[in-house]
DNA sequence: TCAAGATGATCAG
DNA sequence: TGATCCTCTTGAT
């Protein structure tokens, strides 16, 4: 699930396992060997994220960059490292713990020039307190992209993915395909404020539970539910299902190839005041 | 056993 | 907008 909150918590086990010691590089899998052989034994300074970008910090500036994309996965596990399983593009360890990377979009060996050209790039990450809102409500307020659409957009908004999206546009009954330049100054910094909070809590649990207490599971009287997203939401994945507040089907669509879910009776389509 | 789908991003047209 | 890449899990056959 790497959404910004994953790769935070990421970047900070990484930091525990092997920051402040020589490392350990290899590619088992052999797409990363080239550089892997460049770094190998190198001193790990710690890690960070950005967004969805995840930087490993060794010395002499240089940096692995690490794109999860949608099928990645970083485990970062203590103990010594096994022989690999499967398709491992890069194994970090050293005599205390290992880290094995699949499936990622991108995994490269970067100088500190490009890094700061990586994050230059990035909206406002709700999980950053230099954060810079402000940047991304002039982007939406004069935007006749739909807000689903913006909040999508890692130059809007890092760190948010689809599950985020979803959930924060439910909690503020705000329809997806609403034009951005529609919405209200307030409604946005409520949002922001939201996104901050639900993101922090995932950091902290490793889990997207954005029901609001009089609406979870044991208010409402139903059995608990975890989805394989680990956490129970209102609507991301819930097609077809009972919206947990008023009732109605939850609908689903795609929007720029990506899955859509809401609640049409919560979330009700925008009418400008020409229209009516 | 095999195909489809998935929390992402980029590129061509 | 659709195709593509990357890997793993799930569900259908």
């Amino acid at each position: 699930m790497p959404e910004g909150h994953t790769l935070l918590r990421l970047a900070r086990q990484l930091t525990g396992a092997f920051g402040g010691r020589p490392v350990r590089v290899s590619s088992p899998q052999g797409r990363f060997a080239a550089d892997a052989a460049l770094v190998d034994g190198a001193l790990c300074l710690g890690a960070e994220s950005a967004g969805k970008h995840l930087f490993l910090e060794l010395d002499g500036d240089r940096f692995i960059h690490i794109h999860l994309g949608l099928i990645g996965k970083l485990d970062v596990v203590s103990g010594p490292a096994p022989a690999p399983v499967g398709q491992v593009r890069l194994r970090l360890q050293n005599d205390t713990a290992y880290a094995d990377l699949r499936g990622a979009t991108q995994c490269d060996l970067i100088g500190a020039e490009r890094r700061d050209q990586i994050e230059a790039q990035l909206g406002a990450d709700p999980l950053r307190t230099d954060a810079d809102p402000d940047r991304a409500w002039a982007r939406i307020s004069a935007s006749k992209r739909s807000i689903g659409d913006l909040l999508m957009d890692q130059s809007v908004f890092a760190g948010v993915g689809n599950v985020y999206r979803a959930e924060i546009l439910f909690r503020h009954r705000i329809h997806p395909l609403r034009p951005g330049r529609t919405l209200r100054h307030g409604q946005f910094q409520a949002m922001w404020l939201d996104l901050v909070e639900l993101m922090e809590y995932g950091v902290r649990t490793g889990r997207i539970d954005t029901v609001r207490p009089e609406h979870t599971p044991e208010a409402m009287g139903r059995p608990p539910r975890e989805d394989d997203h680990g956490g129970e939401v209102y609507v991301y994945r819930r097609h077809g299902q009972d919206c947990l507040v008023c009732g109605s089907r939850v609908r689903t669509d795609t929007l720029a190839g990506r899955n859509l879910f809401w609640c049409a009776r919560c979330q009700p389509v925008f009418r400008s005041r020409a229209v009516g």
